[in-house]
DNA sequence: ATTTATTTTTAGATTAATCTAATATTATTT
DNA sequence: AAATAATATTAGATTAATCTAAAAATAAAT
């Protein structure tokens, strides 16, 4: 089977992102807004990865990736996140500033030079933004995270992703004192606009909005 | 100055390494060889890049790169051959087999990666198969290095390049036992083939051919 | 259940990079 | 100096990836 290009890995990996539980359920005008493009480019693509049987497309109907095209995202998901580690532990980067740079990495073809980046990291388990890496074969196992947004009163959580990756909103976080591995709990919750008191780490006091509640994951 | 594309950056490359001294020497036919391609797209990508004044170029005389073009070229020799350094020393490749993987890294497009990178490696010199490393202004110091070939005999030196970088080359050269930084001293020449007879680290006696007496460098 | 709006696809163009085949230029040899 | 050979360029096609505008299909609303 014949490497794909650069701009076929990100469709895929658009689709692999997108996917929830059901069937046929990503949408030609969910992918252009994912990636920035227009809508007909995206059919055109979706028809050319289903020739290659990456993924299952119906007109009109929606897409959804195949077995094959799993496999080849989560390779691209890999790649992407072990460079992420590599660029923040070895690099000295922030963690906000690694993902365009990893966008580029991933499309590197080298199966050893993965094997062996990743032996040099040490086998990690999680990207900087606590996102689960896949090995070799693609498999990974999922923190149970839930939204800050969603613990209740007086509960206790990790910090261990988070929902938006945008450069703002991560330099936000740093800026209040939020980062992956962080100690919360929540010590109030305001009803009416969906924000929140939390205590980070036993000290911090903090406010934050609703905005930041549903995009802060934690474990618990 | 709009980005370069990586065919732009290839061929560009190309036009660098085939300079000599003289004026528009390089010719379409050795960048189509080198390359690996045909006259006729050469032909298209000089046009091109000397639209972008990377190059000037005199159609059927030869063309010759310009003083932007060699900036250009140099980051890029300087982006592969750190991410040589990073290669063998980090991820343990061998020099024979780092070519490749760096081919594709060279293009990644982010200055301050390359600072982090070069911060890491501890600001090398030279890359694994002793060329220089260009500096962020693209300045570098040549060791003279002087082919095996060349040395009369008796003459001592410390192996530090290769001309011919090619894999089944350089694999030949572990197989004798001629490496990167070994000691040499020609012991005999032979005057009606080109081959001679040299001892490497003062301990091992080798026949070599003049193909390879005229591809290893030396310092001395 | 039609009409209207939304979403998606196709048709037709465009750009970069490549190729083959034909043409043009320069170099070499009688 | 004309003929031949070698080199280089252009013309015309092709493929991947994109776009805008038009057409088709589906979903929503009256």
């Amino acid at each position: 089977m014949k490497k794909l290009s650069f701009a076929e890995e990100n469709y895929l990996k658009a689709v692999y992102h997108l996917s929830n539980a059901g069937e046929f359920d990503v949408t030609t005008n969910s992918i252009a807004e994912e990636m920035d493009t227009k809508a007909a480019s995206v059919s055109d693509m979706l028809r050319r990865l289903s020739e290659k049987e990456m993924v299952v497309y119906r007109k009109y109907q929606g897409v959804k990736i195949s077995e094959k095209g799993k496999i080849a995202a989560l390779q691209v998901i890999r790649k992407h996140r072990l460079w992420e580690v590599f660029l923040v532990e070895k690099l000295k980067f922030n963690w906000d500033q690694v993902h365009e740079i990893a966008e580029q990495l991933e499309h590197i073809k080298s199966p050893l030079l993965i094997q062996r980046l990743d032996d040099f990291l040490g086998h990690p388990k999680f990207d900087p933004h606590g996102d689960p890496i896949p090995d070799e074969n693609g498999l990974f196992k999922e923190k149970p995270q839930v939204p800050l947004a969603e613990v209740e009163i007086s509960g206790d959580g990790i910090v261990v992703a988070v929902k938006d990756t945008n450069s703002m909103f991560l330099q936000h976080l740093d800026r209040i004192g939020i980062y992956l591995g962080a100690k919360t709990k929540v010590t109030e919750k305001v009803e009416f606009d969906g924000s929140m008191e939390i205590l980070v780490d036993g000290k911090n006091k903090l406010f934050i909005s609703k905005e930041v509640a549903e995009n802060v994951l934690v474990t618990h």
